[in-house]
RNA sequence: GGGCGGUUAGCUCAGCUGGUUAGAGCGCCUGCCUUACAAGCAGGAGGUCGCAGGUUCGAGUCCUGCACUGCCCA
């Protein structure tokens, strides 16, 4: 049956069809290997999207690259898994499900707690899945049998183990502190999660009177609302300004309480009056100041940013409110001095934009040091390598600067936080399963902490806990620790430090398998406990003009539409072919349909193949080696001509470079290198070469045809290979065409990539084609330029100085004559260079036998500007040739590559200057 | 305020450890439907590599300063 492969390409219709078939034969699944492998085994965590998700072209950069590298692994014969899963996110789902909520006119607190969260799961049943479905039609090669949600029992069950252990060690405390607040979602947020923003805001000065004086001193206040919660003011003990006001009170302006003077560093004598107003309840600084000098701490706001009864007459409004309130009452009696115009930064919710309230209130909190000091010894010993290597200072720097870890959120959805209150003597008590009685005091009224942990909690124990943890489990043993994360600049923080920090911590003392660990190359690795051996980050995507993309300014690119316009292959390609580590992409949709025709040109390759296979060999397979397996080269190809001894090498060095980028995670190199080969080689040159080879008629060489035809088949074969981790789909659709039907694995994906072998590199037939594609090129420029019809076939004179060029050509003229539409060659014995219109290399002279005229005054102006060019080459070459210096410092290739080319200018030169005098130019 | 990037052709970007005459895609110009491909083929124009110094035999590449610009942290 012949190949059937429609005209035109259309990715759409293959790449689900495909997708749909890998998910549906379960080609990715990994079975946990036994006692006594010694494959390498390569593992990837992918970084769970949130349940509430939708694919981005954040998303779709990543999984790419991870696909790109998870497949190559595969490739090579490492036991390959990419574990994905989804993530429950915490604010961001029960956001969802509130606002579903009030589309039906009911609140969350209306319904109950439980009756909510039932409301969630039935939400993630709906919805929940959206993300990993638009994952398949990418193409991602995960195993979908392991798939696990950060709320499946066993992951939770890990995260009550996790909690109680650390609470155990006393790495878990809790307390009133000040926290980031936000009034909307009414949860305390981690510091990562508030944004801040540069704004141009006013600064008030309030004077206090000081008691029993008629003195005040001012001070001056972004946010003067919180004065009302007061307790002190502070000057600084070397302020001789307000040494005699030590030890006095002053009046609190509308609330008229007495709150003392104190000296403490908080207030810096350069920075305003050097009097600052302390408010323990509402800053961290004024906090700590507060401790220091056992100040109350009077909480003027509600949870909603509401002021509360402490703020007296103000009780009930609303905070901003408060402040024009507040402002008023005080520009009325007196005490406000000024009202100045300052630059100001204000944290905002990373989620809903609302400005955080800094907050007194009780939380849980994880004491980060002792886990921190684990996690930089990590990477600063190299046991984690963090690519590109600038993202290791800046991990560092952090890691040095890092503070307690809030994890405790007022909300309803997530995993709750497994600590019970006892109803008698107020204490809690951690445990992995509800206690029914309190140790302390006998007491069983119990109740939960309706608090629920910080979603990073549970995902930052992910590497550990979807391999069996608590558990010693076989799995661990061979996947722990995964080899690599793929991961947005973004969440280093939130994610990639926390698993540093918790694998590190959990799983000291861990060994991976040694034979595997010694098969995959890490055998130098000390220290098995961390998460990952290597973290690799990628480049954000904004859109073309280069700006950050985001749904405010409505420049956002739908990864799907692009799929839609151009297929999944080239929009992959593109985003691969653009990533160069650390620089962001700007997607390009003119770049994606470059790419889109990059793979229309190899679909119309295929056709070209399969045209030909049919014609002279039907049923033709591309070679295996001895054992039956497809080679990791390019097997049984038997280099007959000039073209395939160099089209092998070619195909060699692309290996030898794409597996050498990819390696490095240097994936545009590895797409643009396979790019480059495949039209600018394979398909321009190569195919193009052989089609007189391929003629099968009557009285034809057709022993010939059928090598040329083979050859055309594996070298095929071994370039869809080598393609494949990047464009997946149109390289097992061509693939599993070349077989129709018989493959030898159910899919390219589970085939040999292609490795470099030595043995094929043939330096001499690569510089014999480049002098017969500078000889071809140069009659194509000299047909341009005399404005030759296309179709007239001209004859050409053709001088070599060297007779094994001279004899390569003459070997290979049947290509010139086809390639430059050359009627006939003829070779003299002498240099062409002052011919009119003749052109040539230092290896050779060529030139037209045509009638026509040319244009003088043109083909002067490019004499003159060929000759400046090679004046300015030999001007430097010489220079450097005389330098002594240079000659004795530089390496001996260099100069000998500097003296050769001077060689081939010099010949250059004088053909040039010859043709100028020749043609009369001034 | 602290830290990290970027500035190369009209546009978007490569150029890894300093070493031929700085590359690609798109766009532009010219000519071709040459039976794999007009989503193509052949040819062409277009850059004093942000500015100023320095190191070096040699700098787009290393160092210093400046300008503009982006991001992160506080």
């Amino acid at each position: 049956m012949p190949h059937e492969l429609p005209k035109a390409y259309e990715p759409g219709a293959i790449e689900t069809r495909w997708a749909e078939y890998w998910v549906k034969e379960k080609l990715f699944s990994v079975k946990t290997p036994p006692e006594g492998e010694t494959r390498p085994v390569f593992t990837l965590l992918l970084p769970p999207p949130n349940v509430t998700g939708r694919l981005h072209m954040g998303h779709m950069l990543n999984q790419t690259q991870m696909d790109i590298i998870v497949r190559w692994h595969r490739m090579r014969g490492f036991i390959t898994l990419w574990l994905p899963g989804t993530d429950h996110a915490g604010i961001a789902t029960q956001m969802m499900v509130e606002k579903q909520l009030e589309r039906e006119g009911k609140k969350r607190r209306e319904l109950g707690r439980e009756k909510f969260v039932e409301r969630v799961w039935e939400w993630k049943k709906l919805y929940g899945n959206a993300i990993l479905d638009q994952m398949k039609r990418l193409g991602a090669s995960v195993d979908w049998d392991r798939e696990y949600f950060t709320m499946d029992e066993n992951l939770s069950r890990a995260v009550r183990e996790v909690f109680v252990r650390l609470y155990e060690e006393g790495l878990i405390y809790r307390g009133n502190y000040i926290v980031n607040w936000c009034p909307w979602h009414e949860t305390a947020i981690s510091d990562l999660e508030v944004k801040h923003e540069d704004v141009q805001g006013k600064l008030w000065e309030i004077r206090y009177p000081v008691v029993g004086s008629d003195e005040f001193i001012t001070v001056a206040t972004t946010r003067p609302e919180t004065m009302l919660g007061d307790t002190a003011i502070a000057v600084n003990a070397k302020d001789e300004r307000y040494t005699h006001l030590h030890g006095k009170k002053v009046l609190l302006p509308l609330m008229n309480r007495e709150i003392p003077i104190i000296t403490d560093e908080l207030a810096q004598p350069e920075f305003g009056t050097g009097a600052v107003k302390v408010t323990p309840a509402h800053d961290p600084n004024d906090f700590q100041a507060g401790l220091r000098h056992h100040l109350p701490q009077i909480n003027v706001m509600d949870e909603h940013a509401h002021m509360n009864q402490n703020a007296g007459p103000y009780a009930g409004l609303d905070r901003f409110e408060a402040r024009k309130r507040v402002l008023a009452d005080l520009r009325e009696q007196g005490y406000l001095v000024a009202e100045k115009d300052y630059a100001l930064s204000i944290g905002k919710c990373d989620r809903c934009g609302t400005i955080v309230e800094p907050r007194l209130s009780e939380q849980w909190f994880i004491k980060i040091k002792p886990l921190a000091e684990r996690a930089k010894e990590a990477v600063e010993s190299g046991e984690i390598t963090i690519v590109p290597d600038n993202y290791r200072q800046i991990y560092l720097n952090w890691m040095n600067n890092i503070y307690d870890w809030c994890i405790s959120r007022q909300l309803w959805w997530g995993h709750r936080i497994p600590a019970w209150k006892c109803d008698g003597c107020k204490e809690f008590i951690v445990a992995r399963e509800a206690p029914t009685q309190c140790p302390k005091c006998g007491g069983a009224k119990l109740e939960q902490s309706s608090d629920v942990l910080d979603t990073w909690f549970s995902s930052g124990l992910l590497p550990f806990t979807t391999l069996g943890w608590p558990e010693k489990t076989r799995d661990q043993a061979v996947f722990y620790p995964t080899t690599l994360l793929i991961t947005a600049y973004e969440i280093l923080f939130f994610w990639v430090a926390r698993m540093i920090m918790f694998g590190c911590h959990f799983m000291e003392g861990h060994e991976q398998d040694p034979a595997i660990k010694k098969a995959s190359g890490w055998q130098d690795k000390k220290n098995d406990s961390v998460p990952f051996r290597q973290v690799y980050i990628h480049s954000l995507v904004r859109d073309a003009a280069g700006e950050k993309m985001s749904k405010v300014k409505g420049n956002v690119i739908n990864p799907l539409d692009i799929i839609e316009r151009f297929g999944t292959d080239a929009t992959r390609f593109t985003l691969a072919a653009m990533a160069a580590p650390g620089t962001d992409i700007a997607f390009s949709e003119s770049r994606t349909g470059g790419y889109r025709a990059f793979a229309n040109k190899i679909w119309n390759a295929a056709r070209f193949m399969f045209m030909n296979v049919d014609r002279i060999e039907p049923g033709l397979r591309p070679a295996t080696t001895e054992g039956g397996s497809p080679h990791k080269g390019v097997a049984r190809f038997q280099s007959a001509t000039l073209e395939d001894r160099w089209i092998l090498s070619r195909f060699n060095r692309a290996v030898s470079d794409v597996n050498e980028a990819l390696a490095t995670y240097r994936f545009h190199e590895a797409a643009n290198r396979i790019y480059d080969f495949f039209w600018g080689e394979f398909c321009d040159w190569y195919l193009e070469l052989i089609k007189p080879r391929l003629n099968f008629e009557e009285g034809a060489d057709q022993s010939g045809a059928r090598a040329a035809c083979a050859n055309l088949v594996n070298l095929f074969d071994a370039s869809l290979r080598l393609l494949h981790p990047v464009m997946p789909f149109i390289t097992e659709e061509i693939w599993q065409a070349i077989y129709e039907g018989k493959v030898p694995y159910k899919s390219i994906a589970l085939a040999e990539y292609p490795q470099a072998s030595e043995e094929q590199f043939d330096l001499g037939a690569e510089t014999e084609m480049a002098i017969l594609q500078d000889l071809i090129v140069s009659v194509r420029n000299l047909r341009a330029e005399l404005k030759v019809e296309p179709k007239v076939k001209v004859p050409i004179e053709v001088f070599a100085h060297e007779p094994e060029i001279r004899k390569m050509i003459d070997h290979n003229r049947g290509a010139v004559e086809r390639l430059a539409s050359v009627e006939k060659i003829t070779f003299v014995d002498s240099s062409l260079a002052n011919r009119t219109g003749a052109r040539g290399t230092a290896r050779f002279d060529v030139h037209l036998l045509y009638e026509q005229k040319i244009d003088v005054a043109a083909e002067c102006d490019r004499l003159k500007k060929e000759l400046e060019k090679i004046e300015r080459g030999i001007g430097s070459g010489q220079r450097q040739l005389g330098n002594e210096q240079f000659l004795s410092k530089a390496p001996a290739t260099v100069v000998e590559n500097l003296r050769k080319q001077q060689q081939e200018l010099a010949v250059m030169l004088t053909k040039t200057q010859s043709k100028l005098k020749e043609l009369g130019c001034q």
